[in-house]
DNA sequence: CACTCGTGGAA
DNA sequence: TTTCCAAGAGT
């Protein structure tokens, strides 16, 4: 690696990217009102590995419904599947109910020290970092998606930067950079970096506080850093749903809590040696695209008489919307049954 | 360490 | 249309 004048002063870089966030980074997020621990916690697991935009909504919606750590841990599980749905990557609800029940039940107050957050469910080192800088506005490394990014082009770090190698340099770094105070701000200004200045394609260097130092930059390979990792192939699986209707209802089956859209309800999934599926029609088929595989899903309409799948329950155009469902199911629905007279 | 786990925005 | 990838964590 280089040497930086970032890393002999680390003060000059936090001053610099704090000052750069007062004026040109995001300050009216939702999440930065009353910033508090329960507040940061729900909107940095809704924030992983989904975009800003998509979450606020959501956010919004929870909040209302789930206002305090106390609330959360009372509420039962469809409650919070249900205001996750759509949102993907479920076992983030699922834990974040868990630590809300940890907390108070357990713990009996949110934990400041890094490592009592790390002993929290769905809390890692990342999530853990940014707790501590949003909402106590203390040292609190954090290395996510645009931090990588970031301190790959200033320092020229090469090679993919998710093997455990690179993955040590960069938390070494942060741990150094990261200052004793203006943390909350200090944590914003990397993260707005990343997402509005340092972006994976198109960085807008010109505009970028950083410039001046950055390997990257001087040495013409910002659009070869950080090193892109080898994409595999993703397989392709076939599923099969049962729609089976009786009067004005649906049957639905809660999904295993493990898996693919765990905890979930869902037009009942059978194998394809089904007997249910012998004398089915097909109602229709669609695909799904997931990160790692393609779902090629049928719908089957089984012969009348066929028992009811274990953990299914019958369901109304009402009631269905208040449940969790995946996206694609619901989608499925809405169109097949809800705006169908 | 490699794999699992969703969905949608943006180029 | 295809491709990338987003405030990652758990196993």
């Amino acid at each position: 690696m280089l040497t930086s004048e970032y890393l002999t002063c680390p003060d000059l870089f936090a001053d610099t990217v704090v000052d750069w966030q007062k004026t040109d980074g995001r300050n009216a997020l939702p999440w930065q009102q009353d910033p508090s621990p329960y507040r940061v916690m729900v909107s940095e697991l809704m924030l992983q590995q989904t975009q800003v935009t998509t979450v606020i909504p959501y956010f919004q919606r929870w909040m209302q419904k789930l206002p305090d750590i106390h609330a959360l841990a009372a509420a039962d599980t469809d409650t919070v599947m249900a205001l996750w749905q759509g949102l993907g990557y479920y076992a983030r609800a699922r834990n974040l109910h868990k630590a809300a029940k940890y907390i108070v039940f357990d713990l009996g107050e949110f934990p400041f020290e890094l490592n009592d957050l790390l002993t929290i469910p769905g809390i890692g080192r990342y999530t853990a970092g940014a707790i501590r800088s949003f909402a106590y506005d203390a040292y609190g490394p954090i290395v996510d998606g645009n931090v990588r990014r970031l301190f790959c082009r200033l320092f020229g770090i090469e090679g993919v930067p998710t093997t455990s190698a690179v993955d040590k340099k960069l938390w070494a770094l942060a741990d150094a950079l990261t200052p004793k105070q203006n943390n909350r701000r200090f944590a914003q200004a990397l993260l707005d970096l990343g997402a509005t200045v340092c972006k994976p394609k198109q960085a807008d260097c010109l505009s970028c506080p950083l410039q001046t130092q950055c390997v990257a930059f001087n040495t013409g390979r910002v659009a070869e850093l950080p090193t892109a990792k080898p994409k595999k192939m993703t397989p392709t699986k076939a599923g099969h749903f049962l729609w089976i209707e009786q009067g004005d209802k649906l049957l639905l089956q809660k999904r295993p809590d493990s898996g693919i859209w765990a905890d979930l309800w869902s037009l009942p999934q059978v194998d394809e040696t089904a007997e249910s599926l012998l004398q089915a029609k097909l109602q229709g088929q669609f695909q799904h695209v997931f990160s790692h595989y393609k779902l090629d899903a049928s719908v089957w309409h089984p012969v009348s008489g066929v028992s009811e799948p274990a953990g299914s329950s019958w369901y109304n155009k009402e009631q269905v919307l208040e449940i969790g469902l995946p996206a694609p199911i619901r989608s499925w629905i809405e169109k097949n049954w809800l705006k169908k007279s």
